[in-house]
DNA sequence: GGTATAATTAGACAAATGGCTAATTATCTA
DNA sequence: TAGATAATTAGCCATTTGTCTAATTATACC
């Protein structure tokens, strides 16, 4: 958890994760949407596949990334956790997270 | 909003924002839960700040903090953004944030 | 096998981060 | 005014972070 909430301190990061909201993409098609070295890049996805926030899949040269959408679940818990539920009425997704 | 992304990517501010979720706390009783410095917990207080996640007000010698909860919607709609909203059809919160 | 392509790992380096002690500011009370 | 208390700001230092270039690994194709 802890992990997660490091990885997305990175507005690169964050970008990254906005691009796999879409469907899963290859490190080559993200990396050239940044003004970013591909070893730079290849770091970012190191840490958000630390954060267990994105999988990766290999088929042929190229590597998938895809993101994992139930550790997103449990980041959006524990940030509901740092807040009054009664000051959001309509976010209150506890009991589904 | 990178800012608060960045706010919470510390485990001691998250704690301090924790703790804060039941109602506003003097920095001393913050201060108090932590093994750190005075000092180290007012900068923790100033980058929460500085991020607009939490507010100051001083009543004497004390100044008494508490969360900005108008903002936490605001990440929390960030958040949301960044994960397919299909998958989380149990938090569709957009339209609230 | 040899070469090209996709992506990573290794290693270096500047900037940011989180901790500390010392000093300062603001307020209260005798 | 002087002294005590609450909290901050200033300045220093070690660690972490994000970036880069160079080298390496893995696969594809001729």
């Amino acid at each position: 958890m802890d992990a997660a909430f490091k990885a997305l301190a990175d507005p690169t990061r964050r970008r990254v994760l906005r691009l796999l909201n879409r469907g899963e993409m290859t490190a080559g098609q993200i990396a050239e949407q940044f003004q970013i070295s591909a070893p730079s890049m290849s770091h970012h996805f190191n840490v958000l596949k630390q954060a267990d926030l994105i999988s990766a899949r290999r088929e042929g040269q190229q590597i998938f990334y895809s993101l994992n959408t139930t550790v997103f679940q449990d980041v959006v818990a524990a940030l509901l956790d740092l807040f009054p539920q009664e000051e959001a009425p309509s976010l209150q997704a506890r009991s589904d997270a």
